[in-house]
RNA sequence: CGGGAAGUAGCACAACUUGGCAGUGCACGUGGUUUGGGACCAUGAGGUUGCAGGUUCAAAUCCUGUCUUCCCGACCA
């Protein structure tokens, strides 16, 4: 493409309204622009790049026997009634009606849809395994989108599903599927880490994120480096890493704490450790007030307690609700006394005199042990913390920040049995198709990749990924030698069959080679000053030297490199 | 949904307190001088000040409502 008269433009300063590093340079580059909350537009650059990730995509779908096919958006509610996750998604889901009030959705996700194709195909045992899968918007209503693409109400999604008779089938296909990711992610150039997580309103029998290592994640991934341990934060299990205390207990003895509520203010209050204190939180678990009880330093992980309690819905109780139960004021609960059941995390149940709130205000009592008061079980409820001992080898837990960029899922039977979806096995038994899904977040990829390969002159893309792998910036457009020159390199890497940009706008030199940076070209090409003895530089992006070459050498060199960097 | 902030040219912002011709920088048009890492001079164009109502001789400015956006939190297959 020719820059002169085409679709570009980049913006010199940095936008105000993006919070992040990928969708700030992303914006200032052309690709993309914002038009709502969480809503943007892939301008002609953006779309490119995007093209070029669901073209590898594809490939590596492709190669293990997925067929792409393509779902509508706008979808009958009924569907998602049928297998009863119209709950599940809740306000997260767009909704509308038609002239006729009935009620349609903007699909999120694509379990039911696919399971209902599937109904087409499969009669007998014969007609498994297969895999499906489409590269499509999917919408979800967020409360708060942010962070440039990553958290995005509609986006483009790739989403596959597998189909087989059982178990064992299943597990053949999502090993298949999960190589494949592995190699997409390899060749998109992204640093990511596979960590285990929970199913959450999906369901199923295993789910495992593939997370982009980046500062803005959002997901706390866990990992172990000492092994190849590695798991979402929300589902990370915690190992009692000290041993019971030897100290002796102490009898309990209730002192004032003016105006000291949260951890910190009594910790410091009393000049003891937050470690030494332990929390009680008020919360509504499936309508029912519970008080569970974690370490002061320590957090609570609700997919835990959700799990251990098999409940569906957890919040923290209101002011009013906690005011209730424990006859006091927030920031002075504690377990003595109060009538709602008690869990205590593990943790706590190998403390001896700590510190807690007396349900009176302005009061906590010390040297509290857990004969003290009745609980109903101790269970793992909190958060692992960064340094905790490895549930698989006991070495010391690191933490890092994640962007969830592609997911997968063994779902087992559960869509199949909702909407029957069910074949004749070899002894005539009418039996549940066992199904995967697994999804990538394409505008996600595209945010990560900027997020992780990116200067202050703008992105660096991978050669495999980059709107154009190479531009031709012509110093002096007035000067007919170079520009000449210029226009017979495009023509040559035109005919060769490389994607290339021209710079040829009546622009300094300066102007051009900034924008060229910005955009993240990986390979420049400037004919200047000695374009009348056929000599032009080859820059590559991620490098601060050019070197000279002739011109009738620099295909060649060019198509090396490439070759060299493309996955 | 709770708390906070903000909407003025394509972008970033000023003018608002104390009502009186809507401005600056970048970007854009034209002319000129420049020309290898975001040039300079001159001269232009570009606005229903988010929207609706109210107060006033007069509203970007004061008041009410509303919409939108951003931040913190809640939520997040």
């Amino acid at each position: 493409m020719k820059l002169k008269n085409s679709f570009f433009y980049t913006i010199r300063e940095n936008i105000k309204d993006e919070d992040s590093v990928s969708g700030n340079l992303l914006v200032r580059s052309g690709m993309i622009k914002k038009t709502s909350a969480g809503i943007y537009m892939y301008l002609p650059l953006g779309f490119k790049v995007l093209k070029n990730i669901e073209n590898i995509i594809r490939e590596e779908m492709n190669k293990i026997n997925s067929q792409e096919l393509l779902m509508p958006s706008l979808i009958s509610k009924d569907v998602y009634e049928s297998s009863n996750r119209l709950s599940s998604f809740g306000d997260s889901m767009f909704s509308l009606k038609d002239r006729f009030d009935k009620d349609y959705v903007l699909g999120p996700t694509h379990e039911e849809l696919f399971t209902i194709a599937a109904l087409n195909n499969v009669r007998s045992f014969k007609d498994l395994p297969f895999s499906l899968y489409q590269i499509q918007n999917k919408y979800r209503d967020e409360a708060r989108p942010r962070y440039g693409l990553i958290r995005v109400r509609e986006f483009l999604m790739k989403d596959a599903y597998t189909f087989d008779k059982d178990l064992n089938g299943l597990d053949i296909s999502y090993n298949d599927m999960y190589n494949a990711y592995k190699k997409i992610f390899t060749r998109l150039g992204i640093n990511y880490k596979i960590v285990k997580a929970d199913t959450g309103s999906m369901g199923g029998l295993l789910s495992e994120e593939f997370q982009a290592i980046t500062d803005i994640g959002e997901d706390t991934v866990v990992f172990c480096e000492s092994c190849d341990y590695s798991s979402n934060l929300e589902v990370c299990e915690s190992i009692i890493s000290e041993k019971e205390s030897t100290e002796k207990k102490l009898e309990k003895d209730l002192i004032e704490t003016i105006d000291a509520k949260t951890i910190d203010e009594v910790s410091e209050y009393l000049n003891e450790a937050p470690s030494k204190l332990v929390k009680t939180l008020i919360y509504k678990i499936d309508g029912k007030l519970y008080a569970l009880l974690i370490k002061g330093d320590a957090q609570i992980n609700e997919i835990k307690v959700l799990k251990l309690l098999n409940a569906k819905t957890i919040e923290l109780a209101s002011e009013a609700e906690v005011k209730k139960v424990t006859r006091s004021e927030i920031g002075f609960v504690g377990p003595i006394g109060i009538d709602v059941p008690i869990i205590i995390d593990n943790e706590v149940a190998n403390m001896v005199n700590f510190i807690v709130g007396a349900n009176k205000k302005d009061y906590h009592y010390k040297n509290v042990n857990i004969d003290d008061f009745t609980y109903i079980m101790a269970a793992d409820i909190r958060n692992v913390k960064e340094g905790d001992l490895c549930p698989k080898c006991g070495c010391e837990l690191k933490f890092k920040k994640g962007i969830e960029i592609g997911n997968t899922f063994k779902l087992g039977t559960k869509y199949s049995e909702a909407l029957n979806l069910r074949y004749n096995d070899e002894d005539n038994n009418l039996k549940p198709v066992w199904m995967g899904c697994y999804g990538i977040g394409i505008g996600r990829c595209l945010s990560a990749i900027v997020e992780q390969k990116n200067d202050e002159k703008g992105i660096i893309w991978p050669m495999n990924i980059a709107p154009y792998k190479v531009a031709i910036v012509v110093v002096d457009v007035n000067n007919e030698t170079q520009l000449q020159a210029a226009n017979h390199l495009y023509n040559t890497f035109k005919e060769a069959n490389i994607d290339i940009l021209l710079d040829d706008r009546n622009e300094r030199a300066g102007v051009k080679f900034n924008d060229m940076d910005l955009i993240g070209i990986p390979i420049r090409i400037t004919v200047g000053r000695k374009a009348d003895e056929h000599i032009v530089e080859l820059k590559k992006r991620e490098e601060e030297e050019f070197t000279e070459i002739s011109i009738f050498d620099v295909l060649y060199k060019v198509q090396d490199i490439i070759e060299e960097e493309n996955i």
